[in-house]
DNA sequence: GCCGTTTTCGGCCCGACTGTTTTCAGTCG
């Protein structure tokens, strides 16, 4: 049996509880059960006995045996008859959660959207208590737009939005200091929404500010603490701003960045001590309410280091505290290996990127334009590349304490022969490899083109390895499990491209990356040089891997670096 | 439903907001 079969009935059970109306402790209890089997790291067959999981008891044990054994949940199948099918996407609907559902339910047959309209227009709701007029209208307005708004967005499209709001944010005077939080500060691939914390004195002011300079399609709740409007743009955005005290700021922001299981296991540690947590401050046992100037003072109180919001994810980080040292963060890279300048599709030319390089402090780099096969990247003949390469001698001879590297992107053919023969190869400090076209191609084809770059003996790294945009395209499906192998056997580099369209390897794959020790290259792939910013998106996304410092390739020496790349000439 | 114990019941993270109420339930993050 699947685990993650198990995990999505324990989920599904959930569900459909909420929607029964059932208590929403035994629902959580699903959840926090389908939760710890996800985070324990053994497969099925390697756990001995299931209750011994924190989390799982007699009920979801006998749910998961049943599973194992008759390959289905006789509960599940309970809860699917009793349920009807039509309710889960209600659950959607801002305002209504199960217990409203089941109530529509039980009394007025409603198990559709169409229904819950109909309803609605003949004022039926209106006449069940805990309902009036209000909700129907709210329920109608929703209805509107149902399943129109996406649910998710990916990181590189609320990026602009949030640049956007911050500059709005600066704008206005009365706001003493904001930040972005919730799952973008913790740089998620998709969120929901964006969270913003305000420290302001007149929360009226901000307010009205807020409601006048943003782009609004629609405002939700315009109250003191909260303001929650939707952005309009390509997309739109659902956008909460919290409005509070200066001195409040460090355990606002703490608690709306969450997530929402750092926050229990904060909680139940501060619960431990007799304190209580919540977005106000830190009450003691006497009753009196401690606040903080930081959230590394926050941390402080309760004898922890600063944890990043990359890693507040399922409350184990509070076991891994001595991991956080050794994290890779931006502070630690010297070096991208992964650039396009003129020469191809990039903006700049060798020399400006290589001095953008240097103003960011870093001691080395590898200039790797698009190679022939790439006509409409202007990709490099050999004769061009050996040109280039004079051009980045050249720069080297005027800037003495760093070193760019002649490198190359090479295209790793349809048909799995290289751009590039190997005497090509040969002259060029860093060969990477990556594929760029015939995405459909079965995965053994994928796989055949992949395993011949990887053994090339020239070859250092392949890029961006599963060719995948967030929330827009899937890749070319490579067996990335097999990859790693691959790269472990032939000692080469697995790149995490930190382009927030592509942040390609994922988390998943990379902690399977550094089960084997393989290298992992944070690069940029930058064609301009704003792009260069790259840098910092993709060292916090590997820290939510938990990627240590000495397997990030570009936080290496330039004495290392050498080593690595030259080792088989 | 799960857990822990001052062990077999009582609490389970905490608070704001909304719309319904007239003291609160449901929803949400």
């Amino acid at each position: 049996m699947n685990k993650k079969i198990v995990i999505k009935t324990l989920e599904k059970i959930a569900l459909l509880l909420e929607l029964q109306g059932e208590n929403p402790f035994k629902i959580s209890a699903f959840r926090k059960a389908a939760n710890a089997l996800e985070l324990d790291e053994r497969s099925l067959a390697e756990i001995e006995d299931i209750t011994a999981i924190k989390g799982i008891g007699k009920g979801t044990a006998a749910v998961i045996h049943e599973l194992i054994e008759k390959g289905e949940s006789s509960q599940l199948r309970e809860l699917e008859e009793a349920v009807p099918k039509g309710l889960i996407p209600l659950l959607k609907l801002p305002g209504l959660g199960g217990k409203k559902l089941a109530k529509l339910y039980s009394e007025l047959g409603i198990d559709s959207a169409e229904k819950l309209k109909e309803a609605c227009e003949t004022h039926a709701i209106q006449k069940l208590a805990g309902f009036g007029p209000k909700s129907e209208e709210k329920i109608l307005k929703e209805l509107e737009h149902f399943g129109e708004r996406k649910e998710r967005l990916p990181i590189w499209y609320l990026q602009t939005v949030v640049v956007d709001i911050h500059n709005t944010l600066l704008e206005i005077t009365e706001i003493q200091k904001f930040s972005v939080a919730g799952s973008f500060r913790r740089v998620s691939e998709m969120s929901k929404d964006i969270d913003f914390i305000v420290a302001t004195a007149q929360p009226d002011k901000v307010k009205e500010q807020l409601l006048e300079k943003l782009t609004i399609k629609e405002v939700i709740a315009a109250g003191d603490t909260k303001v929650s409007v939707i952005i309009d743009g390509e997309d739109q955005v659902s956008v909460d701003f919290r409005l509070v005290a200066e001195k409040e700021f460090a355990t606002a922001l703490h608690h709306f960045t969450g997530s929402k299981d750092h926050n229990v296991r904060m909680r139940q540690l501060a619960k431990e001590q007799g304190k209580k947590i919540s977005e106000y401050g830190v009450e003691q046992p006497d009753g009196t309410i401690l606040t903080f100037d930081s959230e590394e003072q926050f941390f402080a109180h309760f004898d922890l280091p600063f944890i990043p919001p990359t890693v507040r994810e399922s409350g184990k980080e509070l076991e891994r505290l001595n991991e956080l040292d050794d994290l890779v963060t931006l502070e630690s890279i010297i070096s991208d290996l992964h650039m396009h300048t003129t020469w191809s599709d990039g903006a700049h030319t060798v020399r400006e990127m290589g001095e953008a390089l240097i103003s960011r402090g870093y001691t080395h780099g590898v200039i790797t334009d698009h190679s022939q096969y790439l006509k409409v990247a202007n990709g490099l003949t050999p004769e061009r590349l050996r040109k280039q390469r004079l051009e980045i001698f050249e720069f080297n001879e005027t800037h003495p304490n760093f070193t760019l590297y002649a490198g190359t992107e090479m295209d790793i053919l349809p048909d799995a022969t290289l751009d590039y023969d190997d005497d090509v190869m040969k002259e060029l400090d860093f060969v990477i490899a990556s594929i760029h076209s015939s995405f459909s191609q079965p995965q053994e084809k994928i796989m055949e083109r992949l395993y011949n770059a990887i053994q090339n003996p020239y070859v250092h790294m392949i890029a961006h390895p599963t060719g995948r945009i967030i929330g827009q395209r899937e890749g070319y499906n490579p067996d990335i499990p097999q990859l790693i192998k691959w790269a472990s056997e032939y000692g080469k580099i697995l790149e995490l491209n930190a382009n927030p369209f592509r942040l390609d390897l994922c988390i998943e794959h990379l902690v399977m990356a550094m089960e084997l020790n393989v290298p992992i290259a944070i690069n940029t792939d930058a064609h301009a040089i704003e792009q260069l910013l790259f840098m910092g998106i993709g060292t916090k996304y590997a820290q939510k891997a938990w990627l240590l410092k000495d397997l990030v390739v570009n936080t290496w020496s330039k004495e290392q670096f050498e080593t690595f790349i030259r080792k088989n000439k």
